[in-house]
DNA sequence: TTATTTCATTGATTTAAATCAAGGCTTTTT
DNA sequence: AAAAAGCCTTGATTTAAATCAATGAAATAA
């Protein structure tokens, strides 16, 4: 039941079973049908949700109505909004269900207990949210700086599994630009190869 | 020497006098005069480096050797090529002085000794991370989502100070539009208020 | 199954930003 | 102090992307 997440947490930091069974006391199974909300703009983050199965999609409405795909999380992924969990504010982020899925949700309390009582889990967590600094400075570096051909080649290299379950149209929300420059563009890459 | 590195750690975590004596242990100052540099794209980090006085940037150049600034530091951040530093791989990212300035650096090796031996370095180590990574979440989404005035404007008002000691086109480079483009920005804002 | 909504593509037009170019003002450097 | 380099602004032109609009295909709901 909590499969993917407990082999993702071993893998990074090695696991007895006794502490694998003590972890996996603090989490909470979810399931959301697609369409559905984990979190809406507004309410406060209550949880850390960590996908063991399914497809889901953060993402923040601008002035104008439009929305604009902060982060995709599939399997082994691990998504919500850190600031309004950690800080208690309003949610500036939604978070919906593309597909069927499956969560592991850590809430806040859980967290807490855990960051004190179990150092591996402040590891766990510390390398977890490195690599997603990391992973989100290059994609900054890439959106002021490379062209959004090369953009999407590189993410469709990096990311070909969320191409296969994600309409274009959220890829170019993610990407800041509008579905019709994204098929221009896919078509260029097309013609071009 | 290290106080403003101390204080910042203490501040986070407080720290005891004995505990604070050994932090200092595993540090190195440095001093950088304007336009040296910390690092060049294809060494390896072999440092991250907390500005105690002075300002840097980080930045990464295109296909067009055209240079786009990934990150200002002053007084009281941190500053390094995280993904180096961790990996052992070459650099993608230039670290310049900006003013003359003073360093505190955690060599890799300070910082794998300090994980292992002071669990408050570890929680320090991850508050630090988990704010720039939510600094850095609000500067992708601002950047996908927000027009050049209102960014500009935000980023302004957030960082006054960087404003007042780095010159116009490198806030251009770090928004990722030109000099030309900012010079207008700035004209209409003035205009409209 | 049919109807309806969602989605991707394509073309025409508008809009915003990049580029090209020049001038004047500061700040460094010699 | 003079020369050089760096910086900001402004204007004219080009280029890239957004917007507007329409169509057909595919997926979803009735």
């Amino acid at each position: 039941m909590y499969e993917v997440f407990l082999n993702a947490f071993h893998e990074k930091v090695p696991l007895t079973d006794a502490e694998r069974a003590f972890v996996q006391s603090f989490l909470m199974p979810k399931k959301l049908r697609r369409k559905q909300y984990l979190l809406q703009e507004g309410d406060v983050c209550k949880a850390i949700a960590f996908v063991e199965k399914g497809a889901l999609r953060s993402y923040c409405v601008d002035d104008n109505s439009t929305e604009h795909i902060v982060q995709f999380a599939l399997e082994g992924r691990t998504i919500s909004d850190l600031y309004s969990f950690l800080t208690g504010e309003t949610a500036t982020y939604h978070i919906e269900a593309l597909e069927d899925s499956e969560l592991v949700l850590i809430t806040k309390q859980a967290h807490e207990e855990l960051l004190g009582k179990m150092p591996k889990y402040e590891t766990f967590i510390r390398l977890q949210i490195t690599g997603a600094y990391i992973a989100l400075q290059k994609r900054l570096t890439a959106a002021i700086s490379i062209s959004n051909d090369e953009r999407y080649k590189a993410f469709a290299a990096a990311y070909p599994e969320i191409l296969q379950r994600v309409p274009q149209h959220m890829i170019a929300s993610y990407m800041g630009i509008t579905p019709e420059t994204l098929s221009r563009v896919r078509r260029k890459i097309v013609r071009g190869k």
